[in-house]
DNA sequence: TGTACATCAGTGAACGCGCGTTCACTGATGTAC
DNA sequence: TGTACATCAGTGAACGCGCGTTCACTGATGTAC
């Protein structure tokens, strides 16, 4: 063959990063493929080489991206460091780098069976992970916690993104930090209402 | 004239009325101004008697839609009746009548100056509205409060939208809706690890 | 009272454009004999 | 060793389509005289 063995398979991860930074960028919707394969140094044509049509790359893409978040939530370890790193400035200025959550959600839920399917299965397991990083509470009350947390994560980081006003947008990271810290605290009791465990 | 008086305003009401269901429904870049208009009942061509473009629609959509929400949250009165009604099944449910943050934030961040000005300065006022209705702390540690709370509101009522299992999707909302009574129950004392009050 | 003209919200065809997708083709390499 | 053919990732022009936008026109009413 032509190209060293494996070259298709690394064209294929090379489509995928590139057009997960547009998607998180621009949005699904906004990103066209012609731009994407021109990012990738490659022709219209060759995409549907590689992929079977633009939901299917946006599927690939999802998974890819959110197993990329759960690998960092690894690496940062047992500590706060996994939230402070989703709440920095960092995240908030780079989204086609971040977790497509906050970038994509909106759209998600409007995509097909499919990826709504494999994203909620992601999804489930991001909460599994982050519950399993609680100490107090039963299993159930974690996994409650852990989806308030992610929850209160990525509409911080969508409404700091989508503020105007630098100063309103670094606050509303430090107010979403706070309460996130005091959510992840092992150590502090936090309120929840209805008090079963 | 062959229309009644305040036949213009009327008309170019309705049309930002079904624009703010197809904007919350689809997302801005997905909604046409053709389906708008027809939904509307006009042709095309009226929609430039009314606006200057589909940029100056968004605005005008995203500001009516927003002041909406501002006037449910002060009818709802002082107890938690808003943030029950915020993370509801309903509100889930139906985002084309519901508040237009979780629906579009990810897409008004990528929206002209213009709009994310006038954006910013709306959920500034909710901002406030939402820190005037705690009891402790000072302004500005309500303020931070009041950021983290619509932030999780928001975020978690995307999350229940995007997850495609209806009984996964129903445990983010009673997560989230834990955790944000806990914030705003005015008696509790919500652990924020730098304690400034 | 009757006629000519102005007004203007709305019509509907057309504009150029970029979208996702298709397809005949290219050309460098591997394989067969 | 040399020639004929197969392979297949990638090329690039073209497809129909719906987008946002423009514009000459309509027709019911109000106004002028």
């Amino acid at each position: 063959m032509r190209y060293e063995k494996g070259h298709k398979d690394t064209t294929r991860q090379h489509i995928i990063d590139v057009a997960a930074r547009r998607f998180r960028q621009d949005g699904v919707a906004a990103a066209g493929l012609a731009g994407i394969m021109t990012d990738a140094g490659l022709t219209n044509g060759a995409f549907y080489t590689h992929f079977k049509s633009k939901d299917d790359l946006v599927c690939e893409t999802l998974m890819n991206s959110l197993d990329t978040i759960r690998e960092r939530i690894l690496a940062a370890g047992q500590g706060d460091g996994a939230i402070r790193e989703y709440l920095s400035v960092k995240h908030r200025d780079r989204p086609d780098t971040g977790c497509p959550t906050p970038a994509l959600v909106a759209e998600i839920a409007r995509l097909p069976k499919k990826t709504r399917t494999a994203y909620t299965e992601r999804v489930n397991g991001l909460i599994d992970l982050i519950a399993s990083r609680f100490r107090n509470g039963s299993d159930e009350e974690r996994r409650r916690r852990a989806m308030a947390l992610y929850g209160l994560m990525i509409g911080t980081v969508q409404l700091a993104r989508a503020v105007n006003d630098k100063k309103l947008s670094d606050q509303i990271l430090e107010g979403g930090l706070e309460l996130a810290l005091a959510v992840a605290d092992r150590s502090s009791s936090i309120p929840m209402p209805p008090p079963e465990d």
